[in-house]
RNA sequence: GCACCCGUAGCUCAGCUGGAUAGAGCGCUGCCCUCCGAAGGCAGAGGCCACAGGUUCGAAUCCUGUCGGGUGCACCA
């Protein structure tokens, strides 16, 4: 139920009955026309710029516009004052009763704040997609957290979603991995591990060397490495991945789908994909001009084969094949693009670090040349994190080994902190993460408060019920909201109905950052409400007159379950109860 | 040199497909605890929205340029 959306049909409808009378020329596009809330409150609860955008393709004047689809409106039973004001706005106040059925829809209608927005449309969000060679980092981790909150958020708009993670098992860092346990494997055979330069040195590969000497016995140890690696890279690969999925587990994310970047090689797929941009004329030898600025030093001209990237859009064209006849890592990714094109999404987002900037443009017009300009990409590129620890910077260096890894810190505050506060920044901007300041209850931090509001909504709720209320949904939605006529009641059930708009919002804009800010200011709002004191207003007081009562609770409960649907997008548990 | 992102209150940041007098938290000032959750609440002060042009009835928002910050830039993923 959106209010916002039902108002402008209105006022589209009323524009269209304006048509027919000849107070309005046909076929004018009425996309611009917007019902929102005005900026301030006093203005009424909605506001509609109808009369200005039509004023100058109707070639009439605004105002005359607006009074004569005021008084219209105005008909409406819905509607109680439509005025017009500036230029030509025309603020539009509803009956209470609205806003009181809004509240008690949200306690009626399974998934109120749902949205059809997508229309069932497939869309694949792929993120995290980590390199199988180690733990994941805290950059990871916020990967992880914004891709599947925006997953979950498009799956609440209405959108088929798939999520998926793409696994980098076909390159050389594979290799290395392999390598690098096979040290492991002869440490655990009582050798001594001689991890050289460009290996990996993490004690997390011991396990998967004593893995191995489990498989292997000492069988392999003074095998050359042209009988092992495959098999290492395998049992390496495997233990890495099995990791990856535990630590994102604990993290509450869940993937669909698992694509291997190694089922691309040798099946024929991606000298398909490359085939197709071929046809277009896409693919051609050549020789990319010297990097700008600073040349490299061992820079050399060499003739490659070349994807034509820069007739959609990008910069320059694209390597795909070395000079040596391998792919590169672009061809294998085309090939995967073209995979999920193949698989029927009409919208594809990638996920990726903000490092992997340069990396965007080129995707984009793989994908465009591809699907012909058909399936839109959008690359969210997700800002670093800096640690915070004690009040200073928390320096880490991953060489050294001590860097800060997923697990850490869903281990010292809890996956739900970190989902939360990881969104509460946009994933273009640089996220602060404080140790103490996640964990701190105070209003500073919204995690904190925003579970103190869905809290108190149980905290009332098993009150009520201890003093022989009933507080289930069905009985709260038989109350008499009508009783909740005071101005303050009447801006949280406001808040309320803002919900399914900024859920379409945060949804068409990709940005789940709206819905954690979103959760705010409504907590916000419940707590000022609850906290007015005792004047009869305040939702802590409770008359003797049970009928009041009910309705406070109703709207309490209406709070709590937005509360909950807010944090279930976000993939954070609500808490019932405040320790 | 080029590309992308960013520049909003003292600080950290929101700001809807362009909309009216630009918002929140912290900090500051002043009020408010006998009373279902005061680990809080209310109010006030605080802004040339980096700068300069442009588009428009209307610009923090769109376009161009300048300045400042971040990131990335052949045959690595």
């Amino acid at each position: 139920m959106n209010l916002f959306t039902d108002i402008r049909a209105l006022v589209l409808d009323t524009l269209d009955a304006m048509t027919r009378d000849g107070a309005l020329p046909d076929g004018l596009a009425t996309d611009a026309v917007t019902v929102e809330p005005p900026r301030d409150a006093a203005h009424g609860d909605m506001s509609t710029n109808a009369a200005m955008v039509l004023a100058k393709p109707s070639g009439r004047k605004p105002r005359e516009i607006a009074d004569d689809l005021a008084a219209r409106l105005l008909r409406d039973p819905r509607i109680v004052t439509a005025e017009v004001a500036g230029p030509g706005f025309i603020n539009l106040r509803l009956a209470d009763v609205q806003w009181q059925e809004l509240t008690r829809a949200a306690l009626t209608t399974e998934g109120f704040g749902r949205s059809v927005l997508g229309q069932g449309e497939k869309v694949n969000v792929e993120y995290v997609s980590a390199n199988p060679t180690g733990p994941m980092h805290v950059g990871h981790a916020r990967g992880a957290v914004f891709g599947d909150a925006l997953a979950r958020l498009l799956d609440f708009a209405g959108y088929e979603v798939t999520k998926e993670y793409y696994v980098n098992d076909g390159g050389a860092q594979v290799d290395v991995l392999a390598r690098s346990a096979f040290e492991r494997y002869r440490e655990a055979c009582g050798m001594t591990p001689e991890i050289g330069e460009g290996l990996y040195p993490g004690d997390y590969l011991v396990p998967v060397g004593e893995a191995m000497k489990a498989h292997w016995d000492t069988r392999m140890l003074n095998s050359p490495e042209s009988e092992w690696l495959e098999e290492a890279r395998e049992i390496a690969m495997q233990a890495m991945m099995q990791m990856i999925r535990d630590d994102l587990a604990a993290l509450g994310v869940t993937m669909d789908v698992f694509f291997s970047e190694k089922s691309l090689y040798g099946t024929g797929r991606i000298e398909d994909a490359i085939k197709t941009l071929d046809a277009k004329g896409l693919i051609y030898r050549g020789t990319l001009e010297p990097p700008k600025g600073k040349t490299p030093e061992d820079w050399e001209p060499r003739e490659q084969t070349l994807f034509r990237s820069s007739a959609h859009g990008d910069d320059v064209d694209r390597p795909i094949m070395k000079s040596d006849g391998a792919w590169t890592y672009f061809a294998p990714d085309i090939a995967y693009h073209y995979d999920k094109i193949d698989r029927g999404f009409t919208q594809l987002i990638d996920v990726f670090g903000a490092d992997h900037g340069g990396y965007v443009k080129r995707m984009k017009a793989a994908v465009s040349a591809l699907s012909e300009g058909r399936v839109p990409l959008d690359v969210k590129l997700i800002q670093l994190v800096k640690l915070w620890k004690n009040g200073e910077p928390f320096k880490m260096s991953k060489r050294a080994g001590n860097f800060v890894t997923l697990r850490d810190l869903v281990d010292q505050v809890g996956a739900d902190a970190v989902r939360f506060h990881m969104l509460t920044r946009k994933n273009d901007a640089p996220l602060d993460f404080d140790f103490d300041k996640v964990l701190e209850q105070s209003r500073e931090n919204p995690v904190f408060y925003v579970q103190y509001a869905n809290a108190r909504v149980n905290s009332v709720l098993r009150k009520a019920k201890a003093a022989g209320i009933a507080v289930d949904d069905a009985t709260l939605a038989g109350a008499d909201l009508a009783m909740l006529d005071h101005e303050a009641e009447l801006a949280l059930m406001r808040s309320l109905g803002e919900w399914p708009r900024q859920v379409e919002i945060a949804a068409r804009s990709h940005e789940p950052h709206r819905v954690a800010f979103y959760l705010y200011a409504l907590a916000s709002d419940f707590h000022a409400l609850w906290n007015r004191g005792n004047d009869e207003v305040s939702l802590r007081f409770v008359q003797d007159d049970p009928a009041t009562t009910q309705a406070k609770i109703a709207l309490a409960r209406a709070v709590g379950v937005v509360i909950g649907q807010g944090l279930s997008i976000l993939g954070v548990t609500p808490v019932e109860e405040m320790r």
